[in-house]
This record gives structure tokens, sequence and C-alpha cells, in this order.
DNA sequence: CGCATTTGACCGGA
DNA sequence: TCCGGTCAAATGCG
């Protein structure tokens, strides 16, 4: 029989561990010879570790069991907000799940429901996340009472071939138009592996992807972002109004993926499945979102997109930003698709990473 | 030509 | 009836 440990208890601890084993071998690598980037890196990890036990002890204290730590455990607690910002996900508690149903209403009530806010900075450009690691097609705008940039509607491009009914919604925030507000709904059931898409863990992942032709499409969009962005802040965000900015990106998938071959593995931190979040504890955030619940858009990555062609491209003129990865589906993430199940979420998951397991 | 976005119409819940 | 969410025809883009 398993301990009783809830799912955020063994998240906790695993996080916990993580970031002791990180400051043991920050430690080691303090006295080697080991480049400032390492040791950054190593930095990064243990903050963020120990930023998710402190998320998991707070969201615990405050949600007490009452959430189940079951099934919404998985729900994120965000693990990738840091510091306590506001809370960038907020689920809905309507988690029941099972998108099986074939009644595309029904369906639409029961999906999981989570949100996430993502924070552009148009001073450098664009954000890390720009894109989830899943393929969006948009399919419908609205303006919402009361609010003053519209909102887009994305559903997964995969929705037909492939019967996946994920879909988020982006909002641009009234407070901080530098915000995004996406919520996600529904798990994705596409797997689309194939077109491994790296993930954009890493600057240079993104950089790499994002030279190639095939990422193309990409680079611009991720660019067209940005510069309408800019646009509109530069300038006065009058001009958003209502061109708005449903950045695509979306994020939390975005991160997890593990670069193959690469000595950084950034687990999901939240993903998609809101559900997920813990679940995976262990292990990583990212470097550059370790931060906080949003993601900047940091000049590192800039650099390595936008910047170096237009960022300037329109700033007078704002096309919608655009899904940003439309063509490049998916992720790594597919495992993702977890169920709310710790147990099941093993595949290669590294709850063992420092020798524990559950 | 195929696929994605745009955008007004439509639907359904409150 | 209002409003959020989705559909689908028109349009654009590579």
């Amino acid at each position: 029989m398993e301990p009783v440990w809830s799912w955020e208890q063994k998240t906790l601890i695993s996080e916990l561990i993580e970031g002791m084993e990180m400051a043991k071998q920050l430690r080691v690598n303090l006295g080697a010879t080991s480049s400032a980037e390492t040791r950054e890196a190593l930095v990064q990890r243990i903050l963020s570790s120990y930023e998710k036990a402190l998320l998991i002890l707070k969201w615990s204290g405050s949600m007490g069991q009452a959430q189940g730590v079951g099934a919404t455990s998985g729900v994120p607690e965000s693990p990738i907000s840091i510091n306590g910002s506001p809370g960038s996900e907020d689920f809905d508690g309507g988690f029941r799940d099972n998108q099986d149903q074939q009644d595309s209403s029904k369906k639409r009530k029961t999906m999981p429901r989570w949100t996430d806010k993502v924070k552009v900075n148009f001073e450098t450009g664009l954000e890390g996340p720009l894109e989830d690691g899943y393929s969006w097609r948009k399919y419908g705008q609205k303006d919402i009472l009361g609010a003053r940039y519209p909102r887009s509607y994305y559903r997964c491009t995969y929705r037909n071939t492939q019967n996946c009914w994920a879909t988020k919604q982006v909002q641009r925030s009234d407070e901080d138009p530098t915000i995004f507000e996406i919520t996600y709904r529904g798990k994705h059931t596409c797997f689309h592996g194939s077109q491994s898409v790296p993930q954009p863990a890493s600057p240079e992942k993104h950089e790499q992807r994002l030279n190639h032709h095939n990422s193309n499409h990409q680079l611009k969009q991720s660019q067209e972002i940005i510069s309408n962005s800019r646009a509109g802040l530069l300038m006065n965000n009058e001009c958003l109004e209502n061109k708005e900015i449903a950045s695509p990106f979306s994020f939390p998938s975005t991160q997890f993926g593990c670069m193959k071959g690469n000595d950084q593995c950034f687990p999901p931190l939240m993903l998609d499945e809101n559900n997920f979040l813990d679940g995976f504890s262990s292990s990583f955030i990212p470097p550059s979102q370790a931060e906080s619940n949003y993601y900047f858009i940091s000049p590192n990555r800039m650099n390595n997109f936008g910047d170096v062609h237009n960022l300037h491209r329109s700033e007078s003129d704002l096309p919608e930003l655009q899904s940003a990865n439309n063509s490049a589906a998916n992720s790594p993430i597919l495992n993702l698709d977890f169920s709310l199940d710790p147990a099941e979420i093993d595949p290669n998951f590294p709850f063992d990473t420092a020798g524990f397991s559950f």
C-alpha cells in the first residue's frame, strides 16, 4: 500500500529533494570548473524547486484538502508561479473531466478549465512561451462586455483529425496590457509526436528552432506578436483596442518538454492539464520561467528570434497575434496528458530524481 | 491548393 | 433578452 501521501506532499518532498540535490551539485561546482552558466542554471533550479515547494505549502494550506488532493491535485498551483505572484492560475473547480463525451456542449461544460497569465515584455520582445507546445487554431474573437480588449478563442488544430477538444481563450488584461490571461479548457488528446517540435525550453532551443525554415511561420508570428504588442504599448494602447492581441502563446506546456539530448529537462510545470501540475514535481522549471506566474518575455529569448529580424515589422498595423505554432504541433508533451492519478504519470517521470520515489 | 484567420451569424445558458 | 462561445463562409497567405 502506498503511504498516504497526498499528491501535494509527494510533490513537495520531491521539490525539496530536488532543491537539495541541486544545491549539492552547485556546491561541487563552485569548487570545480564549471561555467557560470552551469552555476546559474543550478541556482535557477534550486530556486524554482523551493518556490514550488512553497507554493505547494501555501496552496495546501489555503485550500486544505478541500480540493481533494487526488483530483485536483493536478491543478496547478502554479508551479510556475513563484514568488507569490498573483495567482496565476485559477482553476475552475469544475474539473470533472473526461472528454470522452461526444456531445460537444456537454463536453465543454465538463472540461477542466484553468487560467494562466503570460506577461509580455514589450521592451525587449517576446515572451518565452510562444507556444505551449500545442498547435492552436483560432476560431473566433469576441468583444467582452466590460473588457477593454477582445477575447480570442482557439481550439486544437487536431480537433477533427484526432478528436482533440482542447481549447483556450486569450484575454488581454485590462489593468496590465502586458499580461494575457489564457484560459485552457480540456485536455489535449492529440498526439503529434511526429511533429517533433522541439520544445522551447531554452533560448538556444528557440534559436535553433526558429532559425529553421520550418519555423518561419512561428517566427513570424512571434515577431508579429511582439511588434504588435510593442506598437500597442509604446504608442498607445488605444491602438490595440480593437486589434487585440491574442497571444496565442500559451504557456505552460511549452515549458515542459524535455529536451532530449540536452541536459536540461524541463518538466512540465503545469501543463496543460491542470491537473498536472504537481504531478510532476520534480522537476525543473525552466529557469526562465522560474520567477513568476507570468511568463516574461526575456531579452535573451528575444534575441533569438524576434530581435533578429524585424521586430519592428509592423508597428503600425497590428495584426492579430497568431497562433504561435500552428504548424508545428506539438510537442513533447504528449505524454502529459495525464490523468489525475499520480500513479499513472509515470512515464518518464523523474520522480526518482533524487533517489526518491514513491 | 490547402490551411489558417477573420468576422458576422447563430446558439444556448442565465 | 443579453452575452459568451462557437460556427462557418469569406478571405488571405505561402
